[in-house]
DNA sequence: CATGCAAGTGAGTAAACACTAGCTAACGAT
DNA sequence: ATCGTTAGCTAGTGTTTACTCACTTGCATG
């Protein structure tokens, strides 16, 4: 019993510290020693601040959740043009995942989606959350002129998502080997290339054979 | 001991629970217990034919692999156009997760790639393996003028991937809600339409703010 | 029909796990 | 300086897990 900490403290420290051992170990394979030893406490006094291990995840779910936002918030400030605020979210979130490689093992961890109905609904709505943020960006593109009327602006938003977690499960799977936020500023710029308006003749494709 | 079955058709007989399994606890709570239940033999008997875990994972790994390859084989059977052909394997592809969707969840689980590098590697060849094929087609298609000169395939075949696993990862959060494969078609063709050759002035996108 | 191989069983083990009970002492407020 | 609150500790519990071992018996083959 070296140092004492408040609740408050200690509470924030667990999660940090579950955060970078669900990246380490697996979101289900992080045991509640593990945090406790990383938090340097025994693994009994752990649940004197989370009373159950799901109690646990929920304050992490909740972390995640408002680094998330900060994120956004962050991104959007001094940005004018739709198309620099979608950039700046992209990147705001690549960079999120980039220092906390944990958030997109713990929101598709199908272990803890399992008996946790209540984390994948909260994950999805934040999910949601950032595709109507997009969503309504593109619109605003749309009626700014700079990209094709015809778009819609939830489907594009969806391939903007798909990119984002599309490279993060790569990212993870290639062993961190390469560069994620400049990886997918490029596919980016890419994407929204093709939301502009296409040359006539070329909008529709042909019928599939 | 009821019936006594070749150790090949029992291997079988396990991946495939295994796959079932997977899908249902979750890729790390399956257990070798709930595996042997479900194929009707007794935990210890598992070990007979896998004689470690691993093993078992394996083997579901080479499973997922054939049964990638065999669909891609089979998808682009008939088919002439790249367009055609890119549009057959993203609906084969996605076709699979729905049957089996056991596959991302295995494909991407933290927890199976933390102590089982050889999986991890394989996978990623894997996928290495469909971007290949999508990037080819990908230069077919600009070759046959159908797609923008200046279009990166491999760039292009990474969006179509992000397609494809961002699609996956929001059908398993959202609760398998929505249809997948339709609602893969129709964002592709979006997709593929952005490929197209841009208007002249549009190509590229003005300087950042 | 005999027989050897191997598929399958029953009964275990040690380790890892989330969680509990009851005690101790650090700290803030008075 | 005292004292109540509460963070933290020690020492457990029951359960689940991968894996072992000695055995039994179904089946293809000679």
């Amino acid at each position: 019993m070296r140092t004492r900490k408040s609740a408050a403290t200690r509470k924030a420290e667990i999660v940090e510290a579950a955060l970078r051992l669900a990246d380490r170990l697996g979101p289900d394979r992080m045991s509640t020693e593990a945090v406790a030893n990383a938090v340097g406490i025994t693994q009994a006094g752990l649940f004197r601040h989370f009373p159950r291990k799901q109690v646990l995840w929920e304050a992490v779910a909740d972390r995640i959740g408002t680094m998330m936002e900060e994120g956004w918030a962050e991104a959007l400030r001094g940005k004018a043009r739709p198309g620099d605020k979608i950039r700046a979210l992209v990147v705001a979130q690549l960079r999120l995942i980039r220092a906390t490689p944990a958030i997109p093992a713990i929101l598709f961890s199908r272990e803890l989606h399992t008996d946790n109905d209540g984390l994948r609904t909260a994950f999805l709505a934040l999910l949601g959350r950032f595709h109507g943020r997009i969503a309504g960006l593109v619109e605003e593109g749309i009626d700014a002129g700079e990209w094709d009327a015809d778009l819609d602006p939830g489907d594009a938003a969806f391939l903007i998502l798909g990119l984002v977690q599309g490279l993060a499960v790569r990212w993870s799977v290639a062993g961190r080997g390469f560069d994620l936020v400049a990886e997918g500023e490029r596919l980016l710029e890419l994407l929204l290339r093709g939301f502009a308006r296409p040359p006539a003749g070329t909008a529709r494709p042909e019928p599939r054979s």
